[in-house]
DNA sequence: AGGTGGACCCGAACGC
DNA sequence: TGCGTTCGGGTCCACC
């Protein structure tokens, strides 16, 4: 599942393949891929864009084209994106769309569950894109204790539903949202508003360090996930509670559990992380 | 308005 | 062995 830090390890890799190339071919093979946009429309405006730099904004990955286009790349549950030598493509019936650079080589969009987006916006709708969809980047100095405080204060929901929330902040999903909050010692069922300050510096901390410890170990294998070069990632060693039902607290040894927070599974550690106030 | 639950999708895991 | 059923995950949307 990329998150944050899968999607980082990708940007990181296509980067130095797609800056300062040229689209030569766009073939979109899957009609959701653009949806409400016809393929072929977003395909014939991307052929021929110059690419200045390949960026990320939460889990989005950002292409941006000398023109002021931009094409945001959403991986959802099972895209990845492989850059592959001329004429190294081999059959996979999960192929959803395919861009040759100028050098020959392809950038191959691949997606079992065909959840994955792609979106055309041009300069000047980024902004407001961006606003209405996405918090602060929780490594950018935008996240801060007062900020997170302020967005938590009132909040009746658990705090694993609203860290999850992309509006709080971006990039966290199920899995680094776990390891999060095992790392400040928060309950994920916890009212959000009922954080101390303390708590919430606490929770800021872990965020920041769990999502660097995904790109440290350049992202969580599970089962899908892999970088543009087809290598999976180290971060599935290092998870302390995510997918962990019966091993081991890593801190205290109590055996790790699992519960359902706002439909999703969480893995918690039930001395650790105590319902608290 | 904030919170919750279903839809989307499809392979894997599970149950009989 | 083989079938049907359930599950999961990010985001959007309808509903309370």
């Amino acid at each position: 599942v990329p998150e944050l830090p899968e999607v980082e390890t990708i940007r990181s890799r296509l980067a130095p393949a797609m800056a300062g190339r040229c689209l030569m071919r766009v073939a979109i093979l899957d009609s959701r891929l653009t949806r409400p946009e016809p393929p072929h429309s977003i395909a014939g405006e991307l052929r021929g864009q110059h690419v200045s730099d390949v960026s990320r904004r939460g889990k989005y990955l950002v292409v941006r084209f000398e023109s002021g286009l931009h094409l945001l790349v959403h991986l959802r549950m099972t895209g990845t994106l492989l850059h592959v030598p001329h004429g190294a493509r081999s059959v996979d019936p999960y192929r959803r769309a395919v861009v040759t650079l100028d050098d020959g080589s392809d950038v191959v969009y691949r997606d079992v569950r065909r959840f994955g987006t792609w979106q055309l916006v041009r300069k000047e709708e980024l902004d407001a894109f961006w606003s209405g969809r996405l918090g602060p980047e929780p490594l950018g100095p935008a996240f801060t204790s007062a900020r997170l405080a302020d967005a938590l204060s009132g909040r009746r929901a658990p705090i694993k539903s609203v860290v999850l929330d992309q509006r709080m902040v971006a990039g966290l999903g199920n899995i680094y949202a776990d390891e999060a909050l095992w790392r400040a010692r928060l309950h994920p069922l916890r009212a959000a508003g009922t954080l101390a300050p303390e708590e919430v510096a606490r929770l800021l901390r872990a965020v920041r360090s769990s999502l660097s410890a995904g790109i440290e170990r350049q992202g969580a294998t599970l089962r899908d996930y892999r970088d543009p070069t087809g290598a999976p990632g180290r971060m599935q060693e290092a998870l302390r509670v995510y997918g962990r039902t019966g091993e081991p607290c890593p801190r205290c040894g109590t055996p790790i559990e699992k519960i359902h927070v706002g439909g999703r599974g969480t893995w918690y550690c039930p001395r650790c992380q105590k319902p608290g106030s």
